[in-house]
DNA sequence: GGACAAGATGCTACAATGTTGCAATTCCAT
DNA sequence: ATGGAATTGCAACATTGTAGCATCTTGTCC
């Protein structure tokens, strides 16, 4: 659980009225921006927003994490946001149970589950699950990654009684 | 207008007449959909189309596939063939790598991992892969169903070299 | 075989989720 | 501070799927 954002963003609004002299050490999230390419606005406030759920995010619910914080981000920058986070190896794209993608920060050697709930679309991180994925694949594939989904109820919905 | 479905249909008509005694003269898709609703000639089309296929089709691929036999199928009724027939648990619904969602056959009993080809997009189904899933989920969750999620490069496209 | 009611179809709109093209703006290495 | 490349913001478009509703089919009962 990570839940320090809020305060991340105060440097980044001051840099743009006026340089500040040293700010470096800024957040996590620009720390692993700049080794990447160019630190941004909304590439800081998008890799904020996932790096402090502990859960993957849709664009949806990404937008109003960054509506929350009161600046404007243009949809079609967030979304270009994502792409370029996940095309650094930043960010991970999972396909939901409906048809938006999510979006999750990845931890380096964090290998974990996921569990998608059909009633309520939520996609829980389960971090206790090391599923024991032994896969013989035939020849000819080369695997990229293997992830282990599961569907059902979450603890809520299923609490809930419906199905 | 519909010309060319008479042959298809001809050994269904024969068994409304007279239920034939030897095999199930009907089609295999014909048989699954009467044992759970009304057989239409979209259902039938649409189901006979997942069960030729080896790998898990996309609306896209089914429309071509029905065009194909000279038939014209609505749109908006092949989406809601597939949706009764997940619903019925004559078909699976499984998330493609690009947002669309793909359709296969339920072969009971019958468990197998599905590698999605980043390059090329298709799904793959590997009979051959039993993956060992040894999943402790915690308390709370009721799991409906535990499916291994390969992505990486075909055969056909890792030999053609890009990534 | 024929009639009937529930269920399925086929339209046309509409909704949700991304993507593309391009001029204007921002980032950051000089 | 400045210049050029990367990024943004906007509007238009593309893809994938749904909703509403009048019409047609299917399966059943006589």
């Amino acid at each position: 659980m990570l839940q320090f954002h809020k305060q991340t963003r105060s440097p980044m609004a001051a840099s743009r009225s006026r340089p500040p002299p040293a700010p470096p050490a800024a957040s996590p999230a620009q720390a692993l921006i700049a080794a990447h390419g160019r630190v941004t606005r909304t590439r800081v406030a998008v890799l904020d927003s996932l790096l402090a759920s502990h859960q993957p995010l849709n664009h949806d619910q990404i937008a109003a994490e960054l509506a929350a914080t009161g600046e404007h981000h243009d949809r079609v920058t967030v979304y270009r946001a994502l792409d370029w986070l996940v095309e650094q190896g930043i960010a991970a794209r999972i396909a939901g149970s409906d048809r938006a993608w999510k979006f999750e920060a990845v931890r380096r050697g964090h290998r974990h589950a996921h569990f998608h709930c059909d009633t309520c679309g939520r996609v829980l991180c389960l971090e206790a699950v090391e599923p024991a994925i032994a896969v013989a694949l035939p020849e000819g594939f080369r695997l990229e990654q293997a992830e282990l989904v599961l569907r059902g109820a979450c603890p809520d919905c299923a609490r809930n009684g419906e199905r």
